[in-house]
DNA sequence: TATTTACTCAACCTTTTAGTTGAATATTAC
DNA sequence: GTAATATTCAACTAAAAGGTTGAGTAAATA
């Protein structure tokens, strides 16, 4: 693991994570009140805060003693622009087969006349 | 883990199997050609293609003693359109006054506790 | 029929995830 | 100053990921 997709991708990878990105998304929070509705001890989801700061989608701000995430969409970008790429790969390939079973038609099609 | 989208991130999560897929969409493959190019041997490269079908990104069809593989790109619509709408969520967010004036207020009230 | 080819399955090892509890640290409040 | 609050750090457990080697199965080939 060293590509920044491989954190984005990973950190993506689990429920938790998403949802706590989902109310980043709304607003900055503090660890508590991320924390809160989840059913889970506060350690544990400091651990998914780590990982999705690994991945950059999250930056940590100190305010006294408390700590204020916010969200960071930057690296979406990139495993959007990945996937999307995976998918015009795909649907570009399926042109060419059509249009070589197409040209195939028009071929028969000369034969008969 | 239980949601198809676990699943999906999960197998986008590592280069190999990206680099799989990469392939794969431009056509169908056998296990040993896909693994030919990767340095790990090829029960390695075996067990990253079951997570691949796990997350069924991708299909196994056997003629006779070989595995033709082929791509699915369903399941990227799915992870596509979670991370847009996340995308989205953050820029609609920017957009909004009255949304940054509410959450600075919940800071306020938090404070004060 | 014997061998090579194309694979999987099983067992094992190591590292990472995902969670726990308990203690430490630093602020804020009483 | 002491206590409560907000949070991490450290140590531990269990399971999943990522890899290895060795053995098994099934089909093609000599």
């Amino acid at each position: 693991m060293q590509h920044a997709l491989d954190h984005t991708m990973t950190a993506l990878a689990d429920p938790t994570r998403r949802a706590i990105l989902q109310k980043l998304a709304k607003g900055e929070a503090r660890v508590t009140a991320l924390a809160a509705p989840f059913d889970m001890s506060l350690n544990a989801v400091s651990k998914h805060i780590k990982i999705l700061e690994r991945a950059n989608l999250v930056r940590r701000r100190r305010e006294g003693r408390e700590h204020i995430l916010s969200y960071n969409p930057k690296p979406l970008d990139a495993a959007s622009s990945w996937i999307d790429k995976q998918r015009a790969a795909w649907s570009s390939r399926l042109d060419t087969l059509e249009r070589l079973l197409a040209a195939e038609d028009e071929q028969k099609k000369g034969k008969k006349r």
